[in-house]
Order: structure tokens, then C-alpha cells, then sequence
DNA sequence: GTAGGGTTAG
């Protein structure tokens, strides 16, 4: 619609013959079925124009047409505010309701719990408060939906549950969106176990149960890995007769595929009395974590049922292509990608970053990074964690800094990014820079996965002395990828004492670590204990478990070929061995001395 | 003529 016809709109006087003539098509309605003939008003019908154009998503067009309004009232407000939230414009509907308190107008029930979504959607628990405070002072106390609201804002803006639980407790009435509220509220920031609690006081006091409150149980028990409560939620549900909701049958698929359950997942699918594009994603991303291209498969699968690939079903895709390395595959998942114009999807394009940089092609991740028009900071973590692994340390300290620079703040994951690349570049000053940053100016504490980091930094450089003291001066127990990073850096630079410290230190948190035992009995080995060799050796020999072999793959044309260390049975072996022979030959006549010294002892031939 | 909670990716 052009702006002229719409101001025509907004003014009233004359209403446009359009609007007219359906006014009078409805009058003459009325007439026809003897109920009552509704006055004109131009204030009901110009909130019903602005409700079409933001169920449209209009949202210029019905914000120009509010401000035109020469009398607005708080329905025609709210319906603004109400707009903006369901659009996540959160700041302008704030900013709208900041109007509106600058009118004579004052806000209803319905003003406030949407002011309440924007604030939820802002993230802002000040603002929220505020609202709670002058829904009080206005009187407006007692509306389950302004209580649900604030339960929500607060469940999800501050920093435990317990102002949503207050408003829970004092609640006059509860009805199935309080109970549903304060689930979500404990499920969504990591707790199932509060979750479940509040879903088994909901049904110890027979309040109504609805296809919401049982998805939202079920996400409970996944968030916990829980199974078993999970499978009593999935027999309630199939007794309750909703097998045919997807919403609830999309979450059990989810529970299965997120507890490991991926038979039961599969099966749990075909049975499935509907299906739609989530119920593929949700299998699709559930292979993609334990069987990557069984989850490609599924994708390939997908066309013939009728069923066309959107942003989510790439980035599990992609995900899957990268864990397996799979370039080609990633390239034509790639052009998928493009030929349905997703290409500017900027998850998608974090998503791209990582599998070229995976499927070892740097020069394409480097490539997506830069064409970017928008980077977020999952954008710039993607493109730190693809620099430091191709050894490119320097440029993802560089990436950092322009990060911060271009307004972005740093979290705990980039900072792990930019730790690992400084580790494997040896800029160890750098490095101890940036774990000093985090904890000063950002105010991140260390959890053990950023110790580890560390450790594995100064480890890495030889200096595995302080190495230890960090881990001795750790505000909590060092776990065992702790004590695993100063394990790695004692065998390589070899520190036989700290060594056998730090493996039986993973050994008493983790006995199966056959990882440890291995590193302990070549340390051994390497001081030529042999007695106790031995008995390491046994010790794993009577554990029966085998750590698992490193395994490198090759892709040539449409084949991928995968080899482990001494492999004698692989595809052209005698070829490769051949090269390889020849390799070694030129490095020794160039005068390179190849370090063979064997401090690792193969584990093939002791199980 | 204005209001609510649950499903997939990173």
C-alpha cells in the first residue's frame, strides 16, 4: 500500500469507499441475522488495519498509520507494543510503552504483560522490576496473565528462580501457563532436576495437564539425560491420546536422540503418526552427534518423502560433513545452500566457517569469514577455532582484538578459541595476557575446561612447572582433563615425576583411563623399570578396554580412505610405504635427522 | 479493536 492511500486512512474524514463498502457489507450482515448494528468507529477499525499490517509483518506501515491516529486510546497503544514484541522489536515496544506513560493514558493488564515479554526479550530484569513496581502502584494486581508474565520475565532475566518462584507461591489462582512458566523457567537455565520437581507438584495437586505441560516435562528430563523419566512422560503421553501432537512427539524424539538412544530414536520415527520438517531435524541432528553419516543419509532421505531442507537441517548437515571431513560433500551441501537463497543466513554462513576449516580447506573458511556483511561472536569464535587449528596462532590473536574492537564481548567459548590458538602457536605470553583479561576486565571465572587450556599452554611450551602450580593454586579439584593436559606435557617434555603424579591423579578420578595407564607404563619404559612396565601393562590387559586408535583418512575423488598407525592391510599400502620411504631418503640427504626415538610404546602389541 | 506457556541448529 502506498503511504498516500494510507494517510488517507489515518485521517478519517473521508473513510477511503474500500473500508466504506466492507463496513457496510458487515452492516448489512448484521441486518440480515437481526443483531445489533455496531457503530462505526474509526478507532476499532484503524487498530484492526494495524493489526493486518503487523500479522504481516508490516511493521513501518502500522507504526505510521499508530502515529497518525489523532486519538489513541490504550487499546490502540497496547496493540503497538503488543506488535513490536511478537516481531522482537523488544526496544521499540520499551520505548513505545515510555510514550505511552508520557499520556494521560494509563496501561491496562494488557499493557503490562506485554511490556513484560519486550523486557524478557531485552534481558533487562531492571526494566522488568520497574514494571512490577508500577503494576502495583497502578493497581493492576490480581490478572493471571500480568503474573504469568512477570513469573516469565523473571524465570528467565535473573540470576536464580527465586523472584519468579515468590510470584508463583503467591499466586491467587494458578492455571496450566503458571505451572507451564515456572517448568520452562528451571529447564531453561540447566536445571531438569527443578523442573520435574514443580511437574510432580502439579500433578500431586491434579492441576489440568495440556500438550504444553508435557513437552515441556519431557525437555526436563532430557536436560538431565534422564530416560527413564523421560519414557514414563512418553507412556503418559500415548495413554493422554496425544501421539498425533507434533509439538509434544517432536521433544520425545529429541529426548531419545539427546539421551543416546538412537535405535529407539529411528524407531520412534517411523512409528510417528505425523511428521514435519522438525520431526527431520530433530533426527537428523540427533545422528549428526554419534553417527554422522548415517545422519546424512536420513538427509538424503528426506527429499523423496517430500520434505525440502531449511537453515537447521543445514547446520546439522554441515556438522556432519565436518566431523567427518568430508570436503566434497560440504561443498555440495554448500551449493544447496545458495541455490535456495540461504546463503545469507548468518548461522548457516558460522556453520560453513567451521566445516571448510574441519575439512581441512582454510582458505574457504577465511573466505565465508570475509564476505560476511553481519559477524556475531559464534561467527568469530568459528573463525579463531578454525585459525588456531590450521596453526595459524598470530592471526586468531588478531581476529580477537578486532573483535573486541568492533564492539563485541568476549565470552567464556572465545576465550577458550584464542587460549588454544595461542597453545598451539607457543605465544604463551599472549596467552597468559588473555586468561588474565577474562577474569579482570570481563569478569569470567575459570571453569576447568579454561585451567585445561592453560595448563595445555604452558605445558606445551616446556613449562610444565608452572604448569603444576597452576593446577595447585585451582580455586576447585582439578579434574581429569586437567591432570590429562600435564600428562600430555610431562611425556612431551619429559618430566617423568609430574608425569606419574598426574596420571595417578587421573587414574583415581577416572580408572578406566586407559589413556593414563598407557602414558605411566612409557614413562616407566622410558626409566627402564621394566617390572613396573609389566605390571602397568597387565593392569590394562585386565581391564580389556583398548584406547582408542587415532585414526587418519584420506579423500581421493568419491572414496575416503582411513588408516590407523602401522597399518598393513589399507588400500595401496605398499604405494604409500613406498612414497613415504622415498620421503625420508630426501629429508636424510638434506641432512635431516627424523626423531624415531620411541617413548611411546606401540599398545598393538602388548593387548 | 490489545495479553500467556511447549518442538529442531550454532
Amino acid at each position: 500500500m502506498s503511504s498516500k492511500k494510507l494517510l488517507s486512512i489515518t485521517h478519517f474524514h473521508p473513510i477511503p469507499p474500500i473500508i466504506r463498502n466492507s463496513l457496510q457489507l458487515v452492516q448489512n450482515t448484521c441486518t440480515q441475522s437481526n443483531a445489533p448494528v455496531q457503530p462505526l468507529c474509526p478507532s476499532h477499525l484503524a487498530t484492526n488495519l494495524m493489526k493486518s499490517f503487523l500479522q504481516k509483518g508490516l511493521i513501518g506501515e502500522a507504526r505510521a498509520l499508530f502515529d497518525e491516529m489523532p486519538d489513541k486510546d490504550v487499546v490502540t497503544w497496547t496493540a503497538m507494543i503488543s506488535g513490536y514484541t511478537h516481531c522482537n522489536y523488544h526496544t521499540h515496544a520499551w520505548s513505545l510503552f515510555y510514550e505511552m506513560l508520557k499520556t494521560e493514558i494509563d496501561p491496562n493488564a494488557y499493557t503490562m504483560s506485554n511490556v513484560l515479554k519486550a523486557c524478557k526479550g531485552m534481558n533487562r530484569l531492571a526494566f522488568g522490576a520497574l514494571v512490577h513496581g508500577m503494576a502495583i502502584k497502578h493497581g493492576i494486581q490480581g490478572s493471571i496473565y500480568v503474573d504469568n508474565a512477570l513469573m516469565d520475565m523473571y524465570a528467565t532475566c535473573g540470576a536464580s528462580m527465586d523472584k519468579a518462584c515468590m510470584v508463583f507461591l503467591h499466586l491467587k489462582e494458578r492455571n496450566a501457563v503458571s505451572w507451564t512458566t515456572m517448568i520452562a523457567g528451571y529447564t531453561h537455565r540447566g536445571d531438569g532436576h527443578g523442573g520435574l520437581q514443580i511437574f510432580r507438584q502439579m500433578l500431586r495437586e491434579e492441576a489440568e495437564l495440556n500438550p504444553y505441560s508435557f513437552s515441556i516435562a519431557v525437555r526436563a528430563c532430557t536436560s538431565i539425560g534422564s530416560l527413564a523419566f523421560g519414557q514414563q512422560i512418553h507412556t503418559a503421553v500415548t495413554k493422554c491420546g496425544l501421539e498425533s501432537n507434533l509439538p509434544v512427539t517432536n521433544t520425545i524424539l529429541d529426548m531419545y536422540c539427546r539421551c543416546g538412544c538412537l535405535s529407539e530414536a529411528n524407531q520412534y520415527f517411523h512409528e510417528m503418526i505425523h511428521k514435519d520438517l522438525i520431526t527431520w531435524n530433530t533426527l537428523i541432528a540427533g545422528y549428526e552427534r554419534s553417527d554422522p553419516s548415517e545422519s546424512l543419509y536420513i538427509f538424503s532421505l528426506m527429499d523423496s518423502e517430500g520434505f525440502s531442507p531449511n537453515c537447521f537441517t543445514f547446520t546439522s548437515v554441515l556438522a556432519a560433513c565436518a566431523n567427518l571431513a568430508i570436503l566434497n560433500c560440504g561443498q555440495q551441501v554448500h551449493g544447496g545452500i545458495i541455490c535456495r537463497g540461504l546463503n545469507r543466513n548468518l548461522e548457516l554462513s558460522n556453520a560453513l566457517i567451521d566445516m571448510y576449516a574441519k575439512c581441512g580447506n582454510i582458505n574457504d573458511s577465511h573466505k565465508v569469514f570475509s564476505e560476511l556483511s553481519e559477524r556475531n561472536l559464534v561467527t568469530w569464535t568459528s573463525i579463531m577455532i578454525a585459525y588456531g587449528a590450521h596453526g595459524y596462532g598470530k592471526e586468531a590473536v588478531v581476529m580477537f582484538d578486532e573483535m573486541v574492537r568492533s564492539g563485541i564481548r568476549p565470552d567464556r567459548i572465545v576465550f577458550m578459541a584464542v587460549l588454544s590458538a595461542c597453545s598451539h602457536a607457543g605465544l604463551v605470553d599472549e596467552g597468559l595476557r588473555y586468561f588474565k583479561t577474562m577474569m579482570g576486565d570481563y569478569s569470567i571465572t575459570p571453569d576447568q575446561e579454561i585451567y585445561g587450556c592453560v595448563v595445555d599452554l604452558l605445558g606445551r611450551a616446556g613449562r610444565v612447572e608452572e604448569a603444576y602450580q597452576l593446577i595447585q593454586s585451582m580455586p576447585f579439584k582439578p579434574d581429569e582433563s586437567v591432570w590429562g593436559a600435564l600428562l600430555g606435557a610431562c611425556k612431551e617434555h619429559r618430566h617423568p615425576n609430574l608425569g606419574k603424579l598426574a596420571a595417578e591423579r587421573a587414574l583415581d578420578l577416572r580408572p578406566n583411563m586407559v589413556g593414563a595407564y598407557l602414558m605411566l607404563s612409557n614413562i616407566y619404559a622410558s626409566e627402564g623399570k621394566w617390572g613396573e612396565f609389566a605390571k602397568m601393562r597387565k593392569m590394562m590387559r585386565g581391564m580389556g578396554s583398548k584406547k582408542e586408535v587415532g585414526r587418519s583418512w584420506i579423500q581421493v575423488r568419491d572414496h575416503v580412505y582411513s588408516f590407523v598407525v602401522g597399518d598393513r592391510t589399507g588400500h595401496q599400502v605398499k604405494f604409500v610405504n613406498g612414497v613415504l620411504e622415498l620421503l625420508i631418503w630426501h629429508m636424510e640427504e638434506t641432512g635431516y635427522i627424523p626423531d624415531i626415538d620411541c617413548f611411546e610404546y606401540d599398545l598393538e602389541d602388548v593387548t
